[in-house]
DNA sequence: ATGCACCTTGCCATGATGGGAAGGTCAAGC
DNA sequence: GCTTGACCTTCCCATCATGGCAAGGTGCAT
């Protein structure tokens, strides 16, 4: 795709297709700051250039990832500083990691008490249910 | 606590500590229509009694297991139905369940690609980093 | 009567995203 | 030239569950 003879720069659409991020998105990024506020036509239209679309990209899979916007931000910060430290980018990703992690289990628990619960009901046309009475504070 | 010699009805605020659920909450959940539209006194003071408080308690329980709020005026109509089938309630929680086992598994998938990158990552003063290379598009 | 804890409603914010309206622009076809 | 349709612009609103704050009324104890 990015290697067909494409006039550049293009509209927000084309970016969007070629990043695969809606031009929703594409907008509201650059009011964050996350992305830089590109040239415009006379006419007012956006105009992008490659970087904008790689920017568009690095985003999309970071989103893809689970970082936040924040995370997000900091990343593309160090992505463009060629004096980064690598050990700054793991830390980002470290804490990252460590917050899925945190969210998974807390699911899991859920899982498992929700799981426990289904495997003791009945699930027939009588109204007695361990899910209910669980719900209701009745611990059995 | 329940046992307590307590002077019903109650306000707002004794309700949400006998039910953990903020003021905030309790207020909100009525306008959703969760919590019945419980009578006032003469000052517009709303005047919680133990059927409601219960109400509050089975609500708070539910979001502990992730039910949507969707999810729990279902399940509140069942409780409160006594011809329910407990098949119903089966089917809300297993389909619930089946939500969060697809979360998990995305999240999981997550982090398996970031603790991959993380893991190849040296996290040190040089800028060179697996993970900026893997959102920036270059697979390796 | 003063003060404090409580109550009321209403508006705003979160985070990332989508929907839609009202209006301007551009290129192709007639 | 004019119409049509695809595209662009900005602005506002909605999600979902929750919290914060502000302005103002109430109830009770000192």
């Amino acid at each position: 795709m990015n290697a067909a003879a494409l006039a550049w720069p293009v509209n927000i659409g084309m970016a969007s297709r070629l990043s695969g991020v809606s031009t929703k998105m594409v907008r509201h990024y650059e009011s964050l700051g996350l992305l830089p506020a590109v040239g415009r036509t006379d006419a007012g239209y956006r105009q992008y250039s490659e970087p904008e679309v790689h920017t568009l990209r690095f985003i999309k899979r970071a989103r893809e990832l689970g970082f936040s916007m924040d995370d997000i931000a900091e990343l593309a910060g160090l992505w463009h500083n060629r004096r980064r430290a690598s050990s700054s980018v793991r830390r980002i990703a470290q804490k990252h990691s460590e917050e899925l992690a945190q969210r998974i289990e807390a699911m899991q628990a859920m899982q498992r008490t929700l799981n426990h619960l289904i495997h003791c009901c009945q699930g027939n046309d009588r109204p007695d249910c361990p899910i209910l009475d669980d719900l209701a504070g009745l611990r059995t």
